[in-house]
RNA sequence: GGUCCCAUCGACUAGGGGUUAGGUCGUCACUCUUUCACAGUGAAAACACGGGUUCGAAUCCCGUUGGGACCGCCA
């Protein structure tokens, strides 16, 4: 597989205060072609929106993204030598450039407040036109502009965008796309309160940061164009770009909170492994490829087999159906002693005592082909934990309540009475010598056994179940459903 | 509405001129297990439509339809 030279991209979140799955899956895509190609993957954040700042974001963010394992080259925490890492940090180096495109003519100052430009566009839509900025202060005299600067006027700077021009461009994952210049809205590049937009921001780092390949959301084709025109006045080289289709909610719109989680985070507590997570995502809109037929992939295989040639040009509806398969999968394949450590929260949120890690592995071992997600646990320990039975439901009783049951019970109680300990092994052998003394069978023998000792009619293994309740919890269940015989070793009557 | 993007089973996808259109999740059935589940076997299930090009189109081209994204002093 051809190995590129020099490869730096960056994931470039703006911190909201959680990870989006969509997200996730592009810092993926970065971290995968990164590592593949020997190159550098950057956390660069995005904060130049001062109404959105969220406090402890970027520290979640990257909290997540380490729990994930991926690990960035340079960032806020690694730095390297084309920091500040946060934009917010870099308010001079956007303003310098801000300024050059100004002075060259590629950008103007203008002057209108949001409540003007709210008038424009209302009247715009009711005109049926496309909403977009009239450019009404291209036009404005350079004397104007200097009166108004020195009065203290807020201002914006927009981009001049050039007319009547085609702007095309290669994608790495849709192809050649084209745009026509008339269509593309004179972009602010400065805000009035100094801080610039995205669109500058971006592209000003990530020349200076010298970054060879972008590798973000479908959601941002539409605004290459203006990117490319912003290169274009400051001469500098475009990077690659990769546009990654977007992860779906079921209607296939783009995947929102409204509709279930999106928070990578979410997905964490709920107990789902990381491994699952990152081979879930990862199968969302790319795959391997000629005819492969592998669905599982750490994330060493990952890193080999990655490319952008093979990633989806249409989107992906994030379906928790196959998560949830596929997490099972790792669960149940998971080494015990691991999965032991990962689920202690989970019986400890369950209210279950965690000082016995060898009682937590049995019972693990006996449940974890149910579990589609670590926090599932609480569903199936009641019957390890309960002092006394609760019997699900009257049709239950009923059945512990006949006379065939009766017998079963009662033999049982006396074979498990004569063992010291109760296992898996000795559990079943006593099961059969009931079966075979007492005539009972299938649904007879089975069913009230687990019945009486679980009160569900279905659940884990019994044998396992046996093993680890122990003898006193099994004889303590058993005999509230027998008539107690007389002790065999009470002494004989005086 | 304008611009751009997209289109294979319900979902994720393989295949990219000649295939009985393959796999996975889900669904259903059967087997196994004297429970549920697991496992196994099997079934139903797709090339959006219309034109071209071609001996031959799911595959290439055009159009239609449908879906989505974007159209902010948000990113």
């Amino acid at each position: 597989m051809e190995i590129l030279k020099d490869v730096r991209v960056r994931f470039a979140p703006s911190p909201t205060g959680f990870v989006h799955i969509g997200s996730l899956r592009t810092a993926l895509f970065n971290y995968f072609f990164a590592k593949h190609n020997n190159g550098k993957n950057i956390l660069r954040i995005e904060d130049t929106d001062q109404t959105r700042k969220v406090d402890g974001a970027v520290e979640n963010l990257i909290r997540v993204m380490s729990s994930l394992g991926i690990e960035f080259d340079e960032g806020p925490v690694q730095a390297g030598d084309h920091g500040p890492y946060y934009q917010s940090e870099r308010l001079s180096i956007y303003r310098k450039y801000s300024d050059g495109l100004v002075s060259i003519g590629a950008a103007y100052y203008a002057f209108e407040t949001p409540e003007e430009l709210d008038e424009m566009r209302k009247l715009q839509q009711l005109e049926g036109k496309q909403t977009m900025y009239d450019r009404r202060a291209r036009d404005l005299r350079e004397e104007d502009i200097q009166k108004n600067l020195e009065k203290g006027i807020p201002h914006v700077i927009r981009l001049k965008v050039p007319l009547d021009e085609e702007i095309r461009f290669d994608d790495m994952i849709k192809g050649t796309i084209k745009i026509d210049s008339n269509i593309i809205d004179d972009q602010i590049l400065i805000k009035s309160d100094g801080f610039p937009t995205y669109h500058l921001a971006n592209v000003v780092d990530d020349h200076l940061m010298e970054i060879t390949h972008i590798i973000r959301g479908e959601e941002w084709v539409t605004s290459v164009p203006k990117h490319i025109i912003i290169y274009r006045a400051l001469g500098w080289k475009i990077p690659e770009m990769a546009h990654v289709p977007l992860i779906l909610n079921r209607d296939k719109s783009k995947l929102s909170k409204r509709q279930g989680d999106v928070a990578v985070e979410d997905y964490l507590k709920k107990g789902y492994l990381k491994e699952s997570i990152i081979n879930f995502i990862a199968l969302l809109g790319w795959n391997p490829g000629e005819g492969e037929e592998q669905e599982f992939f750490a994330i060493e295989d990952l890193i080999k087999k990655f490319t952008l040639k093979k990633v989806q040009s249409s989107g992906a509806v994030f379906n928790v159906d196959k998560l949830n398969w596929m997490n099972n999968e790792y669960i149940k394949n998971y080494d015990v002693d691991k999965l032991t450590e990962l689920s202690l929260p989970y019986f400890a949120e369950a209210g279950f005592d965690i000082s016995d890690r060898g009682l937590l592995k049995k019972i693990l071992t006996a449940i974890r082909v149910y579990l589609n997600k670590l926090s599932d646990i609480s569903e199936y320990l009641k019957i390890f934990s309960q002092e006394d039975v609760e019997i699900e439901n009257e049709k239950l009783i009923e059945i512990l309540n006949s006379d065939s049951t009766k017998k079963v019970l009662s033999l049982l109680s006396r074979k498990i009475k004569k063992l010291d300990v109760v296992n898996s092994d000795n559990y079943k052998t006593a099961i059969e010598e009931v079966k075979n003394e007492t005539g009972a069978k299938g649904k007879l023998l089975f069913k009230p056994v687990r019945i009486a000792i679980t009160g569900s009619e279905n659940g884990p293994e019994l044998p396992a179940v046996a093993e680890i309740l122990g003898k006193e919890k099994i004889l303590h269940f058993l005999k509230k459903w027998i008539v107690e015989d007389p002790p065999e070793d009470s002494p004989p009557a005086v």
